[in-house]
DNA sequence: CGCAGTGGTGAAAAGAATGTGAAGGAAGTT
DNA sequence: AACTTCCTTCACATTCTTTTCACCACTGCG
């Protein structure tokens, strides 16, 4: 069974903190329990998206038209592929924890949630 | 013996509350008792059809013009079949609750109702 | 009581959307 | 120019959703 983060989101200075999760806006730096996820400039900015409105559900369109602006061309993967990766790179660092979470036929929600089995 | 939730069909932002059932109509998301009860895309529009007058009857043909638009063919099953499966992941959240109710010959009508005894 | 119509359900079939590895290219570096 | 990093795109794999079907239970009525 799994349990939600039992963690408010926080925001000092430019970091915004969701559970393990840390975002150094001003920096563009993403650390996972400390460590820091090295993401890209793309990944830092799709998960920055998804954090305007954590633990909700956000469209790809709307991901979309914050990272790229404009609309979202149709079948357009772009999204995906940087979430995948961001998940990769989180997953990597807290393999025990699952933060970015599917939303079948509408977009994706930002939640640091405890898995159980850690293990995959 | 039973009784009906004494709450009024309340609309605050776009989320619209029903006793322990809260449709977040932008999200697409249905909560009961606070637990997300993951429908489908068509399972939530099913039940957001059913909300447009909560406590009343509403036809298949009603519902299903509004989900899937057009007059809903002869002997189709695909509203029955959406509403068990939202019975199904709303009863296993809330099972001493009773949200869709059948009324024979003419169609559904939603209208959260403690049940006795909670087991099934 | 028996029939005909209606609704409940499990499961298979069909259809979509998302996950993913890899190729290709642009831009910056050495 | 060769190398590296990152972004985008593509094709295929996988997973999830929706539709359809078949069979059974239930309702209402003659």
């Amino acid at each position: 069974m799994n349990h939600a983060a039992a963690t408010t989101p926080t925001l000092q200075d430019d970091t915004l903190s969701l559970g393990p999760l840390e975002l150094r806006l001003g920096d563009r730096e993403a650390l996972v329990s400390g460590v820091r996820a090295s993401l890209t400039v793309r990944e830092f900015e799709v998960l920055e998206a998804l954090t305007e409105r954590p633990d909700r559900v956000i469209t790809r369109e709307d991901v979309y038209g914050r990272v790229w602006g404009g609309r979202m061309p149709y079948r357009d993967r772009a999204v995906d592929v940087h979430v995948k990766r961001i998940r990769q790179k989180l997953g990597a660092i807290a393999p025990e924890w699952t933060f970015v979470h599917t939303h079948f036929g509408i977009g994706y929600r930002l939640s640091p949630e405890v898995t159980d089995g850690g293990q995959q």
